[in-house]
RNA sequence: GGCCCAGUGGCUCAGUUGGUUAGAGCGUCGCCCUGUCACGGCGAAGGUCGUCGGUUCGAGUCCGAUCUGGGUCGCCA
């Protein structure tokens, strides 16, 4: 039976008390962890959120009363104790950090009673997500998700203190918004007033921080929730969070210098790690080029080489094909992989294949100087040497090769590459590899619409160099913008905004935005834009990714308090769910079926 | 939408070429125990093997479908 804890008032969390404490009375409330009776003596780890604590029942001190109560505690319950702080008469537990100390009860109350919880509340268990996520209440007990979730609010804010500190204003946007159907799937949410029209929730609150700067903020942030409608993965959740800001009178510089500095405070108080400044820089181009990914994991090589000029007249159609059609052909060295079972290299090739390519070439250069490979027989002894040269292939390397466009050999290539690292363990998780992509190409042309879409959103400022070739070639045209990576993930980005008229109505142009169409979907934004806009520039981080990389976790799952499994439900609320009638009625949504355009 | 992995007491797992009554550890419950901290000792309960269908004399095991969860490709301006 529950009792009241009138009359008590907690002194201490568990680890907050010491050897300093000995000798003192103290009230401690808590979880049960763990009971040990052994007969006329029982032990309990008391837990909260700081950690464990012992605490010693014994009749002589508690009395008849409690030490019957205490006879029947069991895991989770929640209890008061008031009692003393005793340097311990048994051993002492190292593995405690309150291990010196016990507290001898003198008073016991139970505040709540428990079921026994359908899976240990203790570190690293290995229940299924499932489980965990349908009693996620009982999830977040345990000491992994509590230091997650309190490094997570130290992120925040650390970020907070610093950016306030810069002369950052925190200001909220809307989360009921316009839709843009441009980008990602927007979650809807109907309007009950204006019935069969539609809200949507921000996929980012991109053109509300723009306003904010051309209202004469200046200098704009915000740890903001975003919804994307698109499928999850171990890093992607319907809704997430962002540490979004925006500054104006800058350029790209300013953005990163002020970006470093503020990584560098976070990761320095949130897990003592120093950030080496500046962060390098890499152009986009190049990490395709080393790496063919534009979030390159630097933490190890195995880079990128292009042979397609040593082998544009070899005899393996495969390679020779792909030239023609305007790709290339490029390899990666896994160093001291030329003894892989055959096995395992048909697995990669498989692997390559889910990433779009029709095979992969290998070449094993045996500890004698001699090739295995794939395509040996339809080349010369030069041209393998030079193949070979170009990989700095030695004796018991694996060389792996990948001809196609351009686009699937970085893809494939790219992959590869972390997968190889991935099973060779070469990924550590303590150290961290900061690095800036930059200039990446403004335009993207996508096959399915038949035209170039913007790569970041088209508010981005094209390089200034190439703004001659936005009508002649605009797919060559550079923007000035930018991703920050860490370990191969990328954990911001942000851009130059356009802030002249003339280049964003050309920009619209390109994209194949007609006027009245642009008008209808960012009119409010050009509108402001004609009263006055300051050059500004922002970044936004993906806070749900920074803390699940400073925490050592592989998904995201493990940082966000109430997150949705793959098919975007929630396993403890059952969300989404049905509504009944009358919600339905009123927002008369039969009439969406004649809109076109939301 | 595609591909891959998993599903057996509350939890984590084992279960041979298809063969009697499906096992273990932890947890739970009861009794005993004054220095435990993975407490210990003795005893007990607890499973229609995710679901449906099929093959077979016989299915946890083989086949098909389906559900649930995970990973991933597409998708994510």
């Amino acid at each position: 039976m529950a009792e009241s804890m009138k009359g008590l008032k907690r002194s201490h969390r568990c680890t907050e008390l010491g050897t300093a404490n000995v000798g003192s009375q103290v009230t401690v409330m808590g979880w049960v962890q763990k009971r040990r009776n052994l007969g006329s003596l029982i032990f309990v780890d008391l837990r909260d959120r700081s950690g464990l604590l012992q605490i010693v029942f014994d009749e002589k001190d508690v009395g008849a009363d409690g030490f019957e109560k205490a006879g029947k505690l069991r895991s989770e319950f929640v209890i008061a104790v008031v009692g003393r702080v005793e340097m311990r008469e048994g051993a002492v537990n190292e593995n405690l950090a309150t291990g010196e100390i016990e507290i001898r009860a003198e008073q016991l109350r139970i505040l709540s009673e428990s079921e026994t919880p359908p899976f240990p509340i203790e570190e690293d268990i290995k229940t299924k997500d499932e489980l965990r996520l349908k009693y996620r209440f009982l999830d977040l007990r345990r000491p992994n998700l509590q230091r997650n979730l309190m490094l997570r609010s130290q992120v925040a804010n650390s970020a907070r203190q610093f950016l306030a500190d810069e002369g950052f204003l925190e200001i909220e946007t809307p989360i009921l918004i316009k839709s843009t159907p441009e980008g990602a799937r927007d979650y809807l949410v109907p309007s009950r007033i204006h019935t069969g029209h539609f809200y949507a929730l921000p996929q980012s609150p991109q053109l509300f921080k723009q306003l904010l700067m051309c209202s004469g903020y200046d200098r704009y942030f915000q740890i903001a929730k975003c919804f994307r409608d698109e499928d999850l993965r171990a890093d992607r959740q319907p809704e997430f969070t962002q540490i979004d800001l925006e500054l104006s009178f800058v350029d790209i510089d300013d953005v990163i210098d002020v970006n470093e500095r503020l990584l560098a405070k976070i990761f320095k108080d949130a897990v003592g790690v120093e950030v080496p400044l500046p962060i390098p820089r890499m152009t986009w181009k190049e990490a395709m080029d080393r790496f063919g990914s534009d979030k390159p994991d630097t933490r190890f090589g195995m880079e990128l080489k292009d042979i397609s000029g040593l082998v544009k007249g070899c005899g393996f159609g495969v390679f020779t094909g792909a030239l023609e059609n305007g790709g290339s052909v490029r390899g990666i060295n896994a160093s001291g992989q030329g003894k892989m079972p055959r096995k395992k290299i048909d697995a990669l090739v498989e692997f390559a294949k889910g990433y779009g390519a029709k095979g992969l070439a290998y070449l094993v250069i045996n500890d004698d100087g001699s090739y295995k490979s794939s395509f040996a027989k339809f080349m010369t002894e030069e041209e393998l040497a030079a193949v070979v040269e170009a990989l700095e292939g030695k004796p018991g390397d694996l060389l792996l090769f990948a001809a196609d466009k351009n686009k699937i050999v970085w893809n494939v290539l790219g992959a590869l590459r972390l997968e190889i690292a991935k099973s060779l363990g070469l990924l550590k998780k303590d150290e961290y590899k900061f690095l800036w992509i930059t200039e990446f190409p403004l335009l993207e042309y996508s096959e399915e619409e038949d035209r170039y879409v913007a790569m970041h959103h088209p508010f981005t400022m094209p390089m200034e160099e190439d703004l001659d070739k936005i009508d002649t070639d605009p797919g060559a045209v550079r923007a000035k913008a930018y991703d920050i990576t860490l370990n191969g993930n990328e954990i911001g980005g942000g851009s130059v905004r356009i802030h002249q008229d003339d280049i964003q109505s050309k920009m619209f142009e390109v994209l194949g935005f007609s006027k009245e169409r642009a008008d209808d979907q960012f009119g409010f934004l050009l509108s402001a834009f004609k009263y006055g806009v300051p050059p500004h520039a922002g970044l936004a981080y993906g806070l749900d990714r920074l803390v699940m990389l400073m925490a050592g976790e592989d998904s995201i799952r493990e940082v966000i308090a109430f997150p949705k499994v793959k098919d975007a439900s929630c396993l403890m609320t059952g969300a989404p769910g049905t509504v009944d009638g009358q919600q339905l009625e009123e927002l008369a949504l039969e009439i969406a079926e004649t809109e076109d355009e939301i």
